[in-house]
DNA sequence: TATATTTTTTAGTTTTGTCTAAAAATTTAT
DNA sequence: ATAAATTTTTAGACAAAACTAAAAAATATA
């Protein structure tokens, strides 16, 4: 399998957990800021070695093989993100290009190994799970911080957002994976709310709070 | 720069190293496994980034600019190569396949971060030398042990041939990095060798001693 | 020196992944 | 239900990296 065809069979695998049906080319040709016939092209060939089921003009759904691919790419680029913050010191927002191509790297010993040398971890630095060498996923039920009530607390366990930006906003305020937070109060106006988080008050936007997953406690 | 780019300069460097003047197109396409009409394309595209001084019928040579990629590409199979061997717990003989595609990934933080986490290594699995982050090399002075006279003892420090069938016999006989080697007596006929090792004594062919590298203690 | 052999380059093709422009199918709106 | 807008596919082109076959240059041999 070539990069690009990794590529597009993540982009899908992606877009079904957030869309559920089947996938149209646009949203693919948007996701990997290409153009809708390179997508219909790859559609082809991806359906030819049976990883994609393709109708035209009907979208597309991975097939067995090809959601099993998938998982194993996902896997791997968030082992290596596990590695990359762990054993290199990297900041969860530096983790992500890198990963990138790291995940293209084709050795299944290798990355049971690696599995192995980390210890076998379940979620990545932004808190998203982490495939086991069958494809399993341990699903831990979250919620954005945006859903929760006044007075109620949860612990950060997730990003939804993992861009650099929004990542670097968060370790400036002290706010990582397992800060217990607390809604104070929510401003009607714009939904803003007045968190305590490790102690500390302080006040987030909706948009920060809607790019938060939280355990309710 | 391309993954074939990357291995093209690489393979002009290790031809480089051996056989001193400009390097031959055939040569090149015997090293790679290509046809020589491929290497004369890869050549001029090579030489239009000024990676390489290149004359029709001439062969070619490294650029100072192409002999430095060269190295960073050198150091990190290498480095990965120890990753792999010290972390993940691979054998050397199976390390090679996966540093080809680990070497060309693409991060100078990367490197650095993972030579300092190996603690600078200045020499892979295998005995050859990594190249630090400015492309200097610490030479260590060796030799073949088929050059060794009779009673004379090395240091086992390096193999020439690198292939798994060659390190497996090594691990199958006891033979490591380290090893200390002994030559009891030369065989006029064939050349073979009886040597002892750590204490035990065996014979090993001309084949063997001469792809096993000493330093003479 | 002339000829034969080897090496290297050129010319033209293929495959992969991309693109633009235009056509076709589907969906939305009147 | 028909027209308009949107989405998707097709057709044709391009660049990268490889190939084959043939031409050109260099080297070796008689």
């Amino acid at each position: 399998m070539t990069h690009s065809e990794e590529n597009y069979l993540k982009a899908i695998y992606h877009l079904t957990s957030v869309l559920e049906n089947e996938i149209s080319t646009n949203a693919i040709a948007e996701k990997m800021e290409t153009k809708a016939s390179s997508v219909t092209d790859m559609l082809k060939k991806l359906a030819d070695k049976d990883l994609v089921h393709y109708k035209k003009y009907q979208g597309v759904s991975l097939t067995n093989k090809g959601l099993h691919s998938a998982k194993m790419i996902v896997r791997k680029h968030r082992l290596w993100e596990v590695f990359l913050v762990e054993k290199l010191a990297f900041s969860w927002d530096e983790v992500h290009d890198i990963a990138e191509q790291l995940e293209h790297i084709k050795s299944e010993q290798l990355v049971n190994k690696l599995d192995a040398f980390l210890n076998f971890p379940t979620e990545d630095p932004h808190g998203d799970p982490i495939p086991n060498a069958e494809g399993n996923i341990i699903k831990v039920e979250k919620q954005l911080l945006s859903e929760l009530q006044e007075k109620q607390t949860g612990i950060c366990v997730g990003v939804k957002d993992t861009s650099s930006e929004f990542l670097q906003y968060l370790d400036k305020q002290g706010i990582s994976l397992g800060s217990k937070i607390e809604i104070k109060s929510r401003e009607i106006f714009d939904l803003s709310l007045k968190i305590s988080i490790n102690g500390n008050e302080m006040t987030i936007s909706n948009k920060i709070a809607s790019n938060l997953f939280v355990r309710k406690v």
